[in-house]
DNA sequence: GAATTTGAGTTGACGGCGTCAACAGCAAGC
DNA sequence: GCTTGCTGTTGACGCCGTCAACTCAAATTC
């Protein structure tokens, strides 16, 4: 615990921290685990006394990112006044997520952590985010008196329509536009959903 | 031209089908210059001959990517009979594109390529796709007598979703099914656009 | 036809990376 | 008080992208 230790007292944490400011800073990329070493003040091998490989702290980085986004979900949809409500608000707080932690976002749903049964916590973070939007999609049919056999349809259509736009507008695919416009055209497109058409 | 000759002859090309291979079989995290200079029977630096730089190179496979995709695209479209199968056609190619050739597709619509200022073909191309979708979704709003002042929501909408859907397939976020199921929910998921909820 | 210019490919090197093996220091338990 | 085991360090290996300097062959020029 002593600043002078010979052990660095929560290097695992420490590692998190600068991982993710590096991650924000110059993209999955550019992560690198030397780095993120040198930022913490230890040899460029201490990290792997707390993560098995560079994979896997990306992975730790990514559970992180799911359980903010769970977060940001949920209050944007138990601030909702119905179902329709928090719909729309569930589509603009997904986005936005993804507006403000681009780097983040594409590390989560990117291809840097393959195959998620390795890494059990990440996967478990992710199906949270899913499960939330599945439900938010579920509570909506049901207030709109819609039964159908299964969710599926609209639950893809939805988390579709959403994580399309949010990665077209991170890659910048739809030319640049005020914070403004952006934020109408989310609602926009989020309302073009709910009112269908 | 002869086979010993001092000079390869058509490295370029070599390249881009070496790289091409190199980038389905291990993703683009894993492409490497020097590989692809392996693969072409070339030392590691001629590369450099012919690409600027390993981005350089990436920007022409994702430049091939579009020019591709833009071409399945308009064989889709122009294939259905009217402007509302028109539409659902465009979404199921540009989703078959994306399952079928995952890596370039990532590559295409991802980070590894910043900035497209700086490769104006690879610009050119991508532009090449937008156009095609929103003049599909132009033509349906047409047929469907809607007039609005910008067709911009609707395109974006009709883009996000399609473009996540993608996405969210080749990132394996939707489970396992089979190709069947798979072409289905396409399917049932770009009638919910075109039929409106 | 000989000399020269120039484009295309080579060799060798630099620094950075992820990762492994071997070792060192500190803390806790017997 | 010695041992065990966790957490850190050093040094090395083989990759990588890229640069500088060189070589070779073909095209151009006189």
């Amino acid at each position: 615990m002593s600043k002078t230790s010979y052990h660095h007292g929560n290097l695992r944490a420490a590692l998190l921290k600068g991982a993710d400011a590096l991650l924000e800073e110059k993209g999955a990329g550019q992560l690198s685990l030397r780095e993120a070493a040198r930022r913490a003040g230890v040899s460029q091998t201490a990290p792997y006394r707390h993560f098995a490989s560079k994979e896997a702290l990306m992975a730790a980085l990514a559970a992180h990112g799911y359980q903010d986004l769970a977060r940001v979900l949920n209050g944007a949809r138990e601030a909702a006044a119905d179902a329709a409500a928090s719909l729309h608000a569930l589509g603009g707080a997904y986005v936005d997520y993804a507006v403000q932690n681009p780097q983040k976002f594409r590390l989560m749903y990117g291809p840097e952590i393959s195959g998620m049964e390795e890494w059990p916590d990440t996967k478990a973070a992710s199906d949270d985010v899913r499960l939330i939007i599945e439900k938010t999609v579920t509570d909506y049919l049901a207030a709109r008196r819609i039964k159908l056999k299964t969710p599926l349809v609209p639950v893809t259509s939805a988390w579709s329509l959403i994580h399309g736009l949010a990665m077209l507008m991170i890659e910048q695919r739809m030319g640049t536009m005020s914070e403004k416009d952006r934020q109408a055209l989310v609602a926009s497109v989020t309302g073009f959903f709910v009112t269908g058409g």
